[in-house]
DNA sequence: GGATCACTTCGGCGCACGCCGAACCGTCGT
DNA sequence: ACGACGGTTCGGCGTGCGCCGAAGTGATCC
């Protein structure tokens, strides 16, 4: 019965302390057990028994080293999953009550990476000037144009995988759609070896550096936001 | 948090009888509560209890109708949910124990609707079909010669909605993706109103009439399966 | 008006699950 | 070799939830 799988793997999802270490995995890297249960304030052994149904589900891998047990979305597959759950919510009551809270949330709206490509204001400007300049179609296709300017400036070759090459992320804080697949994970990583932008602290938020910026707006007229 | 607003949602849909639920509701149609109550397997009470959580949680609607309680999926954005779920499920095991079961399968795979347009083998055959012409682009995006075509045959005029026209739904006995949106919505209807097609039974599963398999083999050139 | 029917409410049962702290086990630093 | 540390396992507690049957409420049919 496909109820029955449907059940099981939304009741993976449905808890509270899981689906916190859920959206924290959703920079896509990798985060250790200790990490996740403080993010989510629970005990140490709480968090490992949660660990442990999410890796059986399938939704996250684990890589033992050492000491430390990480673990990871397990693929794009399961990112996906989650965007367009978190999709279906739509978009987060903009300020926590905290002034610190605040900032760091701020922060995550303006720029921040969505399992391998950005988001936020960030993400969806990049976006919209790709499609304003005929790289993208509306619903975020990758034109032929697209194609040769991500390997001219970006130096992007397609891979030759299942995967989409362009596909539209919903953003949860922007409530637009944003560049995700193939080339959306080569810009985020493209980017942050130009040093164009830098993650703030250890989260998944990111800001635009002042070369980044100009950069920005000589490659595709993106204006700071 | 949003993590606690997706716990809440999944924990939805993390019940066997309110999966199956709305599996059975997939069909887009209005069913009682005896009904559904039936096709579960559960107590009339248990079912009650389970549809005020579903309506409350936003994913149904109801219409009290004499001693009856109405239940649908509350729209085409709850719909598009439950497919993206199935959809990272993957193809289900194409046969049941029971003969009857097996037959009732077959006949879903088939050709069935999903929520408001066509599936199965049919509605795939129709989409790609369609794609052939010209009139769908590959990421199923409508094309002008589309448009018009949908127009000219169909008599489809496009609501200023925003709800997209074309949308691609993965299905999930095929594995393929098919048309829904405005556009796949009006296919199906107009072929029902035509009576190319038929449902079989109250489920959701229909069939092809065979002038609905003359007519569509001129138009499209779609061979019957 | 009385019987029937669809559905709901309530009480109660049992199970599954989330949580913690304590004990335990490897690994790493010194 | 020792202690500190990250993670796991286990026992136990409380709670939430799915389920049913019995009783109750309206609507419908004759």
């Amino acid at each position: 019965m496909a109820a029955d799988e449907l059940a099981d793997l939304a009741a993976l999802l449905a808890d509270r302390s899981r689906a916190r270490f859920l959206l924290a995995l959703m920079d896509g890297k990798a985060w250790t057990s200790g990490e996740l249960a403080d993010a989510a304030g629970v005990a140490p052994s709480t968090a490992s028994e949660h660990l442990t149904r999410l890796v059986h589900g399938g939704l996250l891998v684990e890589r033992r080293q050492g000491r430390h047990r990480y673990v990871q979305l397990a693929g794009p597959k399961q990112a996906r999953l989650l965007e367009e759950l978190l999709g279906y919510l739509g978009p987060t009551a903009p300020a926590g009550p905290t002034l610190r809270a605040s900032a760091a949330d701020q922060a995550l709206r303006r720029g921040r990476t969505c399992y391998d490509h950005l988001a936020g204001r960030l993400g969806v400007a990049i976006t919209d000037a790709m499609t304003a300049r005929g790289l993208l179609t509306d619903e975020l296709a990758i034109t032929d144009d697209g194609l040769a300017w991500l390997g001219d400036e970006l130096a992007f070759t397609p891979p030759g995988s299942r995967r989409p090459i362009a596909r539209a992320c919903l953003d949860w804080t922007e409530r637009r759609s944003h560049l995700a697949g193939t080339a959306g994970a080569h810009v985020c990583a493209c980017l942050h070896e130009r040093d164009w932008v830098r993650r703030i602290g250890t989260g998944r938020a990111v800001r635009l550096t002042p070369t980044g910026a100009t950069a920005l707006h000589d490659l595709l007229g993106v204006l700071p936001p």
